[in-house]
DNA sequence: TTTATATTGATAATACATATCAATTTCGCA
DNA sequence: TGCGAAATTGATATGTATTATCAATATAAA
């Protein structure tokens, strides 16, 4: 099995195990939500109104509130992290690893998204928050500027 | 002359210079607003909401959208930076000190803010952003977690 | 002062997100 | 399997933050 659909797998048994423990119910609409975003919009970073859209083309029938509602309990249940880059707009990305935390650069002048992931902060947020008695639960670190193509020569 | 009477004197040239390079006019209003923002909120993040009803109790007269738009040139002549806690609000806060940035430390419990500097972590986001050919204009860090009083026993 | 242009403030419009609610689906339990 | 309580759905209304509109006014350059 790849390492993707290892990771997807496990997700899946994730969110069962939430969905169970909150004595919620499966439906079929969630699971058409889940196999869309965790099949399509690995390592992206979908707003709803994108992934609706989406599955509106396969599944006419689903509604907005429902995708809406959908990737809220996706977060709710940690294999989804939701961001907010200015625009106004709340966009999903799919967990890869729980361990693991990445932080974006995002391009001011064409909007693209880069990731990186580096041990040394996370090493330093780790110590602020004990310093400040603090416990961490989670962290956003999003860096502005110009990308190597918009800063031109 | 304090420190911050200092700061506030620099602001305001800044901020005067901004208007004049963009051909902007300086208004009784824009004072006002200049005054309270940099007067009464130092070291907080003003919701522009707060910020209007703080201001209309001393000047009634003067509307929602001028402070809206009066906070966005203050962003954009560099004076204040605009934050989002995830609350749906934009927040704003004075620049004390340019080169020295700062972020925050949010209780998910109390919503209690902490602020905090560090000059690791500045020093690792530069050498990312260099790495990747990026033009660091800016950066947010931000922590979510339980603040010393909230985390209980 | 004259004149062009920016600003203001009231309000309308927009956009994202959430609430409502009747109809439907799920699932534990007999 | 079928019943019934409870959750979910989807269409739509509502809420909330922000921006656009525009006539009246204020500013600043000539």
């Amino acid at each position: 099995m790849t390492p993707v659909a290892q990771m997807k797998m496990d997700r899946r048994k994730t969110f069962n195990e939430f969905i169970s423990r909150k004595r919620l119910k499966s439906t079929k609409q969630r699971d058409v939500i889940f196999d869309e975003f965790f099949g399509n919009y690995m390592g992206r970073h979908v707003t709803v109104e994108e992934l609706y859209e989406d599955i509106k083309r396969k599944y006419p029938h689903i509604g907005f509130a429902t995708v809406y509602r959908t990737l809220k309990l996706f977060r709710e249940s940690g294999i989804a992290s939701e961001r907010n880059f200015g625009d106004g707009k709340s966009r999903y990305e799919p967990i890869r690893d729980e361990r693991e935390h990445h932080h974006h650069m995002i391009c001011t002048e064409c909007g693209k998204i880069y990731e990186f992931a580096n041990n040394q902060v996370e090493s330093c947020l780790n110590q602020i928050a004990k310093l400040n008695e603090f416990k961490l639960e989670n962290h956003k670190l999003e860096i502005y500027g110009l990308c190597s193509e918009c800063r031109g020569s």
